[in-house]
DNA sequence: ATTTTATGTCAGCCATATTGACTTATATTG
DNA sequence: CAATATAAGTCAATATGGCTGACATAAAAT
């Protein structure tokens, strides 16, 4: 009966069901940057320094390291960002109790406001999403994205309702 | 009883669930796209041109213009991918029937070759996610995608079990 | 016949990433 | 303690992929 040749039915379904995902992930991150990306532009930064901003802000006294980690960036290419923050004034940097040579980092008042003013669409529009699909449809999404994520390291940081800061 | 001032223990909720959301789209994402960046590199390919295969494989017929507002780009940028994969064999163009000054794309053989290699540990990824989380969970990550994506037209992709080709 | 649209192209600029080499300060280890 | 390893910073060169602006061509629409 089956043509064992061709995808199943249910091969077809799941196939094309994955690939609107791929397309979902794409239609939404883009969307999902377009309005800090206008906002960085404003202050002559770009898409880098939100990610700085945001671990920085989430994670405080992060090292650079960390960060490196998590941005899977060059330490090259994270200090030219990471300067220009810190030169001007929205994140300080000071050394490690236990290691010193670490630099440990940190928001400064403006750069909690700047964090503030580039999640502000953001936490708009995935508020309003999460609002409008209800809280099961969170957990699924929540659910997948962590099953996309690689690293059980970076899956470990939904596990507990994370740093309460501010 | 309530403090007027500090948001309620709902909205605290909400809003780190929030800020969780906005992580995981940024590990997700990162991780999603790590693969197919890595293939792109021996081909010296990038980004771009991944996106460019991925939509002229799933659009047939797709016209340059259609393409520019996919990925919000200007014409000279895509032009430069473009033209790479058309002189290099992986799309084809022909001019519109209707419109002949449009310039219809589509995948050849070759392209869809380099599609398949693209997409195929996205598609593992992805798929794999899909099935651990479950047809429940799933549902919830399209409708939270779907409520992040700003356009209704770019909404409408997603209604009907899109194009089956090849 | 004129204007608008779809596409392509030239030139130059900028942000963000890369690799590789090297430095400094501090920690760790033999 | 001396040697080595690690965390961070820096210099230089290079590539990619965006951008703006100006202009060209062909075809459609008015």
């Amino acid at each position: 009966m089956a043509d064992i040749k061709s995808p199943s039915a249910a091969d077809l379904a799941g196939e094309e069901l994955v690939r609107q995902g791929i397309e979902l992930l794409f239609f939404a991150y883009r969307d999902f940057t377009a309005e800090p990306d206008r906002i960085l532009d404003e202050y002559g930064f770009g898409r880098a320094h939100h990610r700085v901003v945001h671990f920085v802000g989430r994670y405080p006294h992060m090292t650079v390291g960390e960060l490196l980690e998590i941005l899977r960036i060059t330490k090259q290419s994270l200090n030219r960002v990471l300067g220009q923050l810190v030169r001007q004034g929205f994140i300080i940097q000071h050394r490690g109790l236990q290691d010193r040579r670490q630099r440990l980092l940190e928001l400064t008042e403006r750069g909690h406001q700047l964090e503030r003013l580039l999640s502000a669409p953001q936490r708009a529009r995935v508020g309003a999403a999460f609002k409008k699909a209800g809280a099961p449809a969170v957990e699924g999404f929540r659910k997948v994205l962590l099953g996309i994520i690689e690293s059980e390291e970076d899956r470990r940081r939904f596990e507990h309702p994370p740093p309460t800061r501010r």
